[in-house]
RNA sequence: GCGGGCGUAGCUCAACUGGUUAGAGCGCCGGAUUGUGAUUCCGGAGGUUGGGGGUUCAAGUCCCCUCGCUCGCCCCA
């Protein structure tokens, strides 16, 4: 540490930033209201084990992207990387199946060890929904919906492309998973030495390389569709059904894949070409296996996660703020008048800044700086007059209203446009 | 974890092939205007050129290490 300066792949969130990140999560909060679901907060951390055993000993994120820790009583601990696991999780350690379906949702800080990079982060922040419970297509169908609200809310809906694709379920995955792994191999020696490792690991990897060599290979490549089962076409056939009935466009993507065997069916992301390669704003798709694989009941579940971050840097502008009422009192006596009268446009539901010190200059500058659409200037000549001065920062008018009126009249005058 | 690019004032940037006291705009602070912002004018503060080491008479400039950012890969939101 050379200065003081927040660890790598962190960083303070204030300014406009933090306005956006907030904006953000408003319009998150108000959709996922809209459509009924409830809020859960799990705890930033949890027993290793959780994410271990729902994503895997061998995927990235456990392998080499996680931090984790050994508390003071012993106990292996990791900073979650991922909403879903801690979700699945208190699914089961609060018995939530006894409620039928559960439609939830919930946001905040994930840590990942990764190489920062724009939009991404050690640090960073997402939202995140999911329908556990309900193993029809309607929850596949109706969670894209709440995200292409989302995007509409935020006005990004433009920038932004759906591609959406099937893993099939379990046997057809299978089955895909061999022919891939035997059309593969007959070409050992042209994939790239990233693939060559996904051949072992994660042959559906293969599919979304950027590796130009193993894109040539894709072309001859068996197609999942050919080794789907019916039920599994009609599930996708079914989720495509409902987005063309909500006017939900989407892109067919055959080389979107998800690593973690839990995943199956549906998968999808929203895509925009404007963040380079951190281009996945929103990520999701089914994974009935997950919560067996933690041990609960087989429950099926869909849902997924979106980057606040991301979203954040694709608004064209940073949302504007509340224009509040300036407070400009003169000297002591002002002053005490002047919390008090903040403190009753408070209460009506008014925005009010509050200097606490400075003289009028300073003050007006303040006013002036966040954006303030009158001040209130309270001084020796207005109090001894039972009057405030109210000056209309945009005209630059100045008028004098006896203190006895002031806050209803700033009530009545302000309120609708606050 | 791998490969490339970049770090100069709070911000955006300048400083010829190494050469004397590192500059500008914006912002900030003060004044013109001791009770009036946004405009205008005047003045001021602010830098161990990310940090450390090396080469040289001389380093912001060249070399090495390190920290951070950034672009791509991996992976993902």
């Amino acid at each position: 540490m050379a200065k003081l300066q927040p660890v790598r792949g962190t960083r303070d969130i204030w300014g406009d930033e933090a306005r956006r990140m907030e904006h953000v999560i408003r319009a998150f909060i108000g959709v996922a209201q809209r459509f009924c679901y409830s809020k859960i907060s799990t705890p930033v951390f949890e027993f290793a084990e959780v994410f271990k055993r729902s994503l895997g000993e061998a995927s990235d994120v456990v392998s080499k992207e996680m931090y984790t820790f050994t508390d003071r009583g012993g106990e292996e601990i990791t900073l979650r990387p991922e909403y879903t696991a801690g979700i699945a999780r208190a699914y089961i350690s609060e018995g939530m199946q006894q409620f039928g379906v559960s439609k939830l949702y919930g946001y905040g800080p994930m840590f990942r060890y990764e190489r920062p990079q724009k939009g991404r982060y050690r640090q960073f922040h997402q939202l995140d929904v999911e329908v556990i419970g309900a193993a029809d297509a309607g929850a596949d169908i109706e969670i894209i919906a709440l995200g292409q609200q989302l995007l509409e809310d935020l006005g990004l809906a433009g920038k932004v492309e759906l591609h959406l694709n099937s893993l099939g379920d379990m046997d057809s995955r299978k089955a895909y998973r061999a022919a891939l792994v035997a059309y593969f191999s007959d070409h050992k020696d042209k994939l790239s030495d990233d693939s060559k490792i996904r051949l072992d690991k994660n042959p559906l990897r293969i599919l979304d390389s950027k590796d130009r060599g193993d894109r040539a290979l894709l072309g001859d490549a068996p197609k999942l569709s050919d080794h789907m089962n019916t039920a599994s076409a009609d599930f996708i056939g079914a989720v495509k059904a409902g987005l063309d009935a909500l006017d939900i466009a989407y892109l067919q993507d055959d080389h979107l894949v998800r690593g973690l065997d839990y995943y199956c069916h549906t998968a999808f992301e929203f895509i925009t070409t404007e963040l380079g390669a951190q281009g996945t704003v929103i990520g999701g798709g089914r994974y009935d296996g997950l919560i067996e694989q933690l041990g609960g009941p087989p429950t099926p579940g869909v849902g997924w996660a979106a980057g606040i971050e991301r979203l954040a840097m694709l608004l064209d502008e940073t949302p504007p703020q509340v224009r509040p009422i300036a407070m400009v009192p003169l000297g002591n006596e002002a002053e005490a008048r002047a919390l008090a009268i903040a403190h009753d446009l408070r209460l009506r539901g008014l925005a009010v800044d509050t200097a606490f010190r400075g003289n009028i200059k300073k003050r007006l500058q303040r006013a002036n700086r966040i954006n303030a659409r009158v001040a209130v200037i309270l001084g020796d000549d207005e109090l001894a007059k039972g009057v405030a001065s109210l000056r209309d920062l945009d005209s630059g008018n100045q008028r004098e209203v006896a203190l006895d009126d002031l806050v209803e009249k700033l009530a009545d005058e302000l309120a609708p446009e606050n």
